[in-house]
DNA sequence: TACATGATGCCCT
DNA sequence: GGGCATCATGTAG
């Protein structure tokens, strides 16, 4: 598959060897900022059924809590965002417009809100199982950010849903969802204004990989 | 029980 | 660049 080119190619063989362990939990454990910059260039991996899906992390946003007007949890804890105030590197996804799945992971101990959304990455394996899913067809004009540049689009490549996948431990090595570091490491990252809120909406707490074609907007 | 709204994406112009 | 589908959720009444 011609996504298996150049750093990726690199790495994927470097790792074909070596176990994919997921991130543990003292990584989540941590401020949303902290997170969301160190998530950058980690790899998201889906186990689905014989295939496995991976895809590297290119932009994400912070939502810091209580204290952030346009975090889900800013008006406290509901039946919805419940995972957000528990213990860290669980999934929280939500569904929204009518349409569409948002993926989190939440962070910071137990007891603290706070979580980061994902919102672009770059595919690196299972591109085929994720153009299916996403009802795109396949060939050589087919643009690759259709596939999971977006929160809504890279949940639906993904496959993940609030009734399948919230609430899931990130962290667990039976997880079929996790987050692994393969070793790559960002050149440049930077920080802007998060996308699609009206509150709150000046703060510079979206995160993405300079240059990186996969962000979206 | 009713209603307003949204951490989006697609299609049309 | 703008309009709009579509429904789970939270909140008001």
């Amino acid at each position: 598959m011609a996504i298996l080119c150049g750093e990726h190619m690199r790495i994927a063989k470097n790792r074909s060897s070596s176990a994919l362990v997921p991130l543990p939990k003292d990584f989540y454990a941590r401020d949303p900022r902290a997170v969301s910059r160190d998530l950058l260039g980690k790899v998201l991996v889906r186990r689905q059924q014989r295939k496995l899906l991976t895809a590297r992390i290119v932009e994400v946003e912070a939502y810091l809590g209580q204290d952030d007007p346009a975090s889900h949890s800013a008006s406290g804890r509901t039946l919805r965002n419940f995972v957000l105030f528990g213990p860290p590197g669980l999934t929280y996804v939500y569904f929204i417009y009518g349409n569409h799945y948002c993926f989190n992971v939440s962070c910071l101990p137990d007891g603290q809100a706070g979580g980061v959304l994902f919102r672009a990455l770059e595919p690196i394996s299972g591109v085929e199982q994720m153009a299916l899913a996403r009802d795109i067809e396949l060939n050589e004009r087919t643009d690759l950010r259709k596939l999971t540049s977006g929160p809504g689009r890279l949940a639906e490549a993904f496959g993940i849903t609030r009734e399948r996948d919230n609430e899931k431990d990130l962290t667990s090595k039976k997880s079929d969802l996790f987050i692994t570091d393969d070793g790559f490491r960002p050149q440049r990252i930077e920080v802007t204004p998060r996308i699609g809120i009206t509150k709150a909406a000046e703060q510079p707490l979206r995160f993405i990989i300079a240059g990186n074609k996969f962000v979206s907007k």
